[in-house]
DNA sequence: CAAATATATCGACTTTTCCCGATATATCAA
DNA sequence: TTGATATATCGGGAAAAGTCGATATATTTG
């Protein structure tokens, strides 16, 4: 999932129609691409986020995800620095 | 353990009685700083050293384990790049 | 307000990981 | 060769993570 949010236009062609990328990708979006139910790719999403390298954006009924690219510096950063 | 074993001279002073740091440290003193029982040392270095973060030398009775640095920048430079 | 839609949460079940004790293997010393 | 020591492997029970269906919550539309 991670991976696709790099690239949301390229992964999720059908998010045009609920609002363009600005402020992400929704769930259901995410949903059906991963195969995985509603329920798990929900949750999936709020541990990445609680983990920081997702944000959410709640806008009406829908909730955009969308990465935290700096959270993956730091990851990589801390990598190096204390692993 | 990872962390542990970028300053072996630190952290496993009971290893100088073992051949010193040349080869690594050697899975007794590891096991001994962890408190956990050596079966589950011993397993844990050897997934270590199938991932490529240690390498492993077999010198007499001893399994001496040390880190490979290179795997570790090779992983931070995988998330900076692939993630 | 009621129905429809999108997402979140809950409880249960399955799969995987963690960790142990017992045992096997390898080496050394006598 | 035998006993002692260091490590590895195996089988199993406990803990955690993955996944689901059912249901709850929030929002929009009529």
């Amino acid at each position: 999932m991670l991976e696709w949010l790099k690239e949301p236009e390229l992964n999720f062609p059908g998010q045009l129609e609920h609002g363009g990328f600005e402020h992400g990708v929704c769930v259901g979006q995410i949903q059906a691409k991963a195969g995985l139910t509603q329920s798990t790719v929900s949750e999936y999403l709020s541990i990445l986020q609680r983990a920081g390298f997702i944000e959410a954006k709640r806008v009406g009924q829908w909730t955009y995800y969308k990465r935290n690219e700096g959270a993956f510096e730091a990851l990589s950063k801390l990598i190096q620095s204390n692993l």
